[in-house]
DNA sequence: CAGCCAGGATTGTAGGATAATCTTGTTGGA
DNA sequence: TCCAACAAGATTATCCTACAATCCTGGCTG
């Protein structure tokens, strides 16, 4: 056979599942920006693999929400438009929410409170400034474990397949110290209502977080947006 | 080329679609039992498509939850556990009372209130008892069209995609009439806050709606669910 | 300069070939 | 009889080639 870009030989069976990983990860770490075009032909060559497993691929992050497939013309980084992320947040607000809520209800497990003391040490606001880059990991990092510790693994899946990652990096490139800083505090609020096991407090303060947050996205220029100009 | 079984030649672009199509229906109809296997082979000769369409359309299907894929096992019609129908229920309770809420503010619009009129005439309750096959037919209706008027089309495609349907037929195989007789009563009461243009009354009445429904089917037989015996 | 058309680029689909893996049935020994 | 090892068949996963359909671009014509 033949070795991949990563040194192992993808076992029979996980060629697709391993093209979809790198793809992503080329998407979130912004090798691939919104709105760019996928041309099928050149993975075959950069990879390594076969147009049908490319296909596949591709098929698999439409579903995920990262790209888009239009008819004979192949596959595009999804890049969404500000009545999209309108409409995601309003969302985000009802099922992290809802996480929350049951995160705090099962704050009472000692693997749980470990778990999310663990995370809250690593992206709990300090003195210094963070890097743009190094927040949005934190802010993923915060909401992803308390989606996790809610318990509900079918809620864990909706909320990361969410396209969330996508407009996220979107927004990511134009956000200002002080976004960083506000949305700190919201977590501050909602950890601390987390490990209080205050289900209603997580609750309200995870849909206030969220709120704010997509209100101040909603403010940004459009050219952060598809479409409007 | 040649004619596939209805008759029309799905045009180039669109055969992946239509074997997606074909098969859900088939699901939905019932031909198609959760925990059956589908053979790729067969399905190529069946239809008359090729193997890499039909893998796609697997993919496609794995990714709306209709469908598992398992390596080197192939597709098998997706079959929920017991807590995997009770997480998915919390999550219907949030979304579709959002929707219900979103609903009641938008009715103000007459497009809207005319489709939503129309729909209500078809699938309100009626004196004679109904076969379950036709209630679970307007039970989808009714719920689809509640999220179609919320105005919010991520909302809308999120819950359409969200396996609803299989776990529907799964539950609606062993559903009896008093439960029908009940669910109408809360959809009756659904369909007038919305109609009232009562936003606070629709998401509450959407919350228990659901709630009493899931907790319905949680109480279903064991049969009835993946895994527990 | 607008409309048209040819050719290249790219996608969509079909179908064959091969290796990996799973399933099942058989056989030989304890 | 029971069980483990092996063999044969079935099925999947992947790669490959081929060709039709469609999109795109750039030049030609009027």
């Amino acid at each position: 056979m033949e070795l991949n870009g990563e040194g192992l030989d993808a076992r029979h069976g996980q060629t697709v599942e391993h093209t979809v990983q790198r793809l992503r990860d080329a998407i979130f770490a912004g090798r691939l920006v919104p709105g760019q075009r996928l041309i099928a032909g050149d993975l075959t060559a950069e990879i390594g693999i076969s147009r049908g497993t490319v296909r596949e691929a591709f098929r698999r992050l439409e579903a995920d929400g990262l790209l888009e497939i239009i008819p004979n013309r192949g596959a595009v980084v999804r890049r969404l438009s500000r009545e999209q992320v309108r409409e995601l947040f309003q969302i985000r607000e009802n099922l992290e929410s809802l996480a929350a809520r049951l995160a705090a209800e099962h704050i009472g497990i000692d693997a749980n409170r470990d778990y999310f003391i663990s995370v809250w040490n690593t992206v709990r606001p300090s003195g210094e400034m963070l890097k743009t880059h190094l927040f949005m990991e934190h802010n993923r990092l915060f909401h992803r474990s308390i989606v996790k510790i809610s318990g509900n693994t079918m809620l864990s899946d909706l909320i990361e397949t969410l396209h969330l990652p996508v407009v996220m990096f979107q927004v990511g490139q134009v956000m200002q110290p002080e976004n960083m800083e506000s949305s700190h505090q919201d977590h501050v609020r909602v950890a601390q209502a987390i490990l209080d096991g205050d289900p209603a407090g997580a609750e309200r303060e995870m849909r206030l977080h969220l709120k704010r947050s997509g209100e101040w996205v909603l403010r940004l220029p459009s050219f952060a947006f598809k479409g409007d100009r």
